[in-house]
DNA sequence: CTGCGATTACCGAGTGGTCGGTAGGTCATA
DNA sequence: TATGACCTACCGACCACTCGGTAATCGCAG
């Protein structure tokens, strides 16, 4: 059965990488299957052969990237707590994989539009990710931030300030320190402020 | 020569206004000119008549949407100065404008694709608006900002919580209070520190 | 006021190309 | 012999853009 590559598997994950290469380059409506088949060595119908569709082939590759950034997450913190600092090593991180940050960055935003296969994905993951930063916030920093902040408000601003500076990266890699950036904005939550009463973490 | 609408110029506006519409529900890549053509009530050559071709169609409305834009920033600071809180109400401002925000954000993102027709437009919008706004930073908030931040660090990150923000809102409007977490974000900026040394707005 | 050439505002038809997806086959392997 | 991994061939739809018209309107000469 396997011809070229080794297992089913394997093809279909050489796929998906290519897949996610394209959709960086391109974005999702940008893409074709068939530049997608060339950069493996198949025709636009070997690749159909492994994915029913163009929708579902997203559909895979944003799960995927999903399961990676996990573990660039979840590795470093191995006893078990994610911190502050593990994200903005994240971030670091980002600055070493251009292909992946666009290929988010152009994703996310095309899901925006009515229909769009990912629109659902990038509902729920920012919907999930939001709580899961709050914890994590007020885990490090307790419920006090700076200037009365909440950590169910600063959560959301944690994402728009990782997206934002990417979209501005990708633009101007030269004049955009990204994670030093986003360090910048993280102490901005650590400060403390003189004015608005108790502050309190840990 | 005229025969439907009114002069040239406002049967161009007319177009730009449509082609704004499509772009945001299908992005650049995503659109095509046949579509902005029927919204119009015009051929798809009509349209070629009036732009040449789909990128210059583009950048058009782009430069359109920068005068608006403008519009908004500067007539309520009428007298002169531009403040956070002329920003800030620009932010508002975007929450009745769904269709604006979702054109920007699509096109945007969209424009980091290599030789993309737009990705000229945006480089240099930001490169331009961040140097604007560090000076609007600076003239409000002085030289000292909390936790050590320069103006010039928090003008990228003022874009980055804008942008970013315009994309979960777009995602989720109901969960997303974007005018209420972009002025958190501004109080921000806005508080003093105690923590490192000295500081000293005005 | 009339007539006329120039200009403008389109549209029909077509070009060559790409799109996602289907049908049906060949062929190596198990 | 059965199965899975492909491929060739094809489909109808759509893409941006060009060409060559036609008809309405203008400025202007008489």
């Amino acid at each position: 059965m396997v011809r070229r590559g080794g297992s089913r598997e394997s093809r279909r994950e050489e796929i998906l990488l290519a897949a996610l290469d394209v959709f960086a380059e391109r974005g999702y409506t940008g893409a074709s299957i068939a530049s997608i088949a060339e950069r493996v060595g198949l025709s636009q119908q070997g690749v159909l052969h492994y994915f029913p569709s163009k929708d579902r082939l997203l559909a895979e590759v944003l799960r995927l990237r999903d399961e990676r950034n996990l573990d660039v997450l979840v590795l470093p913190g191995e006893g078990g707590a994610i911190t502050l600092d593990t994200v903005a090593a994240l971030v670091e991180y980002n600055e070493q994989r251009r292909g992946i940050v666009q290929s988010f960055t152009v994703l996310s935003a095309e899901s925006v539009i009515e229909n769009h296969p990912a629109r659902d994905f990038f509902k729920e993951r920012y919907g999930t990710a939001r709580v899961w930063m709050a914890e994590v916030i007020r885990a490090e920093l307790g419920d006090e931030l700076p200037a009365g902040l909440t950590p169910e408000q600063a959560a959301p601003l944690m994402f728009a300030v990782m997206d934002g500076l990417q979209l501005q990266w990708l633009l101007a890699p030269d004049e955009i320190d990204m994670p030093g950036l986003f360090r910048a904005f993280l102490s901005l939550l650590k400060a403390r402020d003189s004015a608005p009463g108790l502050s309190g973490p840990t």
